[in-house]
DNA sequence: CACGTTCATGAAACCGATTACATTGCGACA
DNA sequence: TGTCGCAATGTAATCGGTTTCATGAACGTG
């Protein structure tokens, strides 16, 4: 019956049932245009073989994948993985699957890392776009499935988008900072060319403006751990010593915690920092982190349903801002 | 030429190569055997009318999905997502496609959350099963591909599995402990069904008994940080007071250094503390933390590289083990 | 009773590639 | 010169479904 090396096609269905391979097809994908009698004698032939249909022939004649790809710049960071379980929501719930690349791994070799390859409508009904750092000309070609960007964005790259208020988040945590009376505050950045570095930076900017107050001096990181605990030392070097550091995620903020108190620094004492992300860890940090909570999993839902919509109707390219909110936790204090 | 909504067909690129289609097809898979005009021919062709395979179709044809599925308990874990970029490492290098399917977000109302419907030959050509608590009568029809396991392992289901060493890195967590003079050993463990915990609990027990000691006593966490806080209660209500702990994950270690530190505890002085993984997150602690190193990428990388050696040869069902090593940081201190 | 409508159904076209098989042309060799 | 073999190519079958279109039956209506 369920023979491993021979499945059950629809056409042994058909025989057993007695009626024609159409008949089958439509009372699997639409039971109601079917005889009830038909029907029945269906569902008992199926229940007999074990069949289940091929998705690849099916794929083919509906001209549609039933997966969508994820783009995602490191799949290891747990940053974006939250993104792709929200995605992943969505997408089961529609019976889709989520198929993921990693873009840090492409090959080196070939010219964008072969990720073109995947950019094909055969592959994937759509394609959510979490990394900023893609060249445009990428998306350019007549088969490319519709798009979303999410999280980061692309200049140049058309498509809605979804995104935190970064400009917000930034203006929060630095009003917050000012709010303690810090005047000498540092923006921890991502690598210079990131697009939430650059729009958050405006925020910081914005903020420090309305006070009065020039624009916020920079360091570079990476939005790893290492990079945080780097710049513990560039930021020690600073004369006069700044007394707050806004830094772009929750991770570089842990980072700089380690590096300062391995300088026997105190944070919230002798620094004021602020994260951005809220990430679970950073709750359990050794001084729990002041940060600006986004709902990474939420963001995803957003962004896959942004896509699914463009299923149906070609949506305009709008921009969703999804809001983000300051947490205060201990490692913020009023400037002694 | 490139017209986005009628993409190039192989009988179009024929045509203009003014060869057939098989030639066509022929000189994309296989050039060698066509001429070298021919094969000019239509690479030109090929160029000029934008032509990439339907992937569909091909698949259809050749009775393969390009794509291998793997199961993940929870895609916004950090352990699981660095396996998954492993995988998607050595996937990428044959040209596959990563599916990913989260076990904990399924449908509660579907039996088995509907994972069934996704474990068939037409929709991926392998499967890599990283959760240990699903029902094996899931993969035991016909259709369902080949099979890994990885990580997590079940009980009653074939196929090759790829592991880490769970229960010499645990004998070297205890080995350690009772090497500073630790008798009183306490084993916060993971769900008492994990798998990972049973087989790590073995470990402990047996270098206890080496030393002549008694079996740990055990408290059940869920390898999240949260239940790693609420242990610290537990922990200090047990009298005798012991005096170290070894923790199946250094998400639950840092959450009990969180706990032991809220009640005024200091780690290493009151509490030795290991972990198992060695997360990134373990070495910017507080105290940076003692643990079981763990290759999560390479762990990954295995077992994908397992799925595909099956691909040709089915191999026996061995298991592979990976080693795992000790990590001294700060948080185990000898005995006072 | 003739006619139009609706409903259920089956035969066959279709999706777009790969590949088995047939055919052709050419060079080598007897 | 005839024939054998090989290389290159084209024709058509094939993968396994879905969907269009034609057909026939049942039914209501004028």
């Amino acid at each position: 019956m369920t023979d491993p090396t021979n499945p059950p096609k629809i056409r042994d269905v058909a025989r057993l049932a007695g009626v024609s391979v159409a008949t089958v097809s439509r009372a699997l994908s639409n039971p109601a245009i079917v005889s009830e009698q038909a029907r029945i004698a269906v569902e008992k032939a199926v229940a007999e073989t074990g069949y289940t249909v091929n998705l690849m022939a099916r794929n083919l004649r509906q001209q549609q994948v039933g997966a969508v790809l994820a783009l995602v710049p490191n799949l290891a960071n747990p940053f974006f993985s939250e993104i792709l379980a929200g995605i992943s929501d969505t997408l089961r719930a529609e019976g889709l699957s989520l198929l993921v690349l990693d873009t840090l791994r492409t090959d080196p070799d070939t010219p964008n890392g072969g990720i073109r390859s995947y950019l094909s409508r055969s592959r994937a009904d759509g394609v959510i776009v979490l990394d900023g750092t893609l060249d445009p000309a990428l998306f350019a070609h007549g088969s490319c499935p519709p798009l979303v960007q999410a999280c980061e964005w692309i200049e140049g790259l058309a498509g809605p988008r979804v995104l935190a208020d970064n400009e917000t988040g930034a203006r929060l945590a630095i009003e917050h900072l000012l709010g303690l009376g810090h005047r000498d505050i540092v923006h921890l950045t991502g690598p210079a060319k990131n697009t939430l570095s650059i729009s958050r930076a405006a925020g910081v900017d914005a903020a420090l403006a309305t006070a009065g107050l020039p624009p916020a001096h920079r360091l570079e990181g990476a939005f790893t751990l290492s990079s945080g605990r780097a710049a513990a030392e560039a930021l020690l070097a600073r004369t006069p010593r700044p007394t707050a550091v806004f830094c772009d995620n929750d991770e570089m903020a842990i980072g700089l915690m380690a590096g300062l108190r391995a300088e026997g620094l105190d944070v919230p004492r002798d620094f004021s920092i602020v994260g951005f992300d809220n990430i679970e860890m950073s709750a359990y940090a050794s001084v729990p982190l002041t940060t600006i909570r986004q709902k990474r999993a939420h963001l995803g839902r957003c962004a896959a349903e942004r896509l699914l919509a463009q299923r149906t109707a070609p949506t305009p390219d709008e921009t969703l801002i999804l809001p983000v909110e300051l947490v205060i936790r201990d490692s913020t204090a009023k400037r002694v």
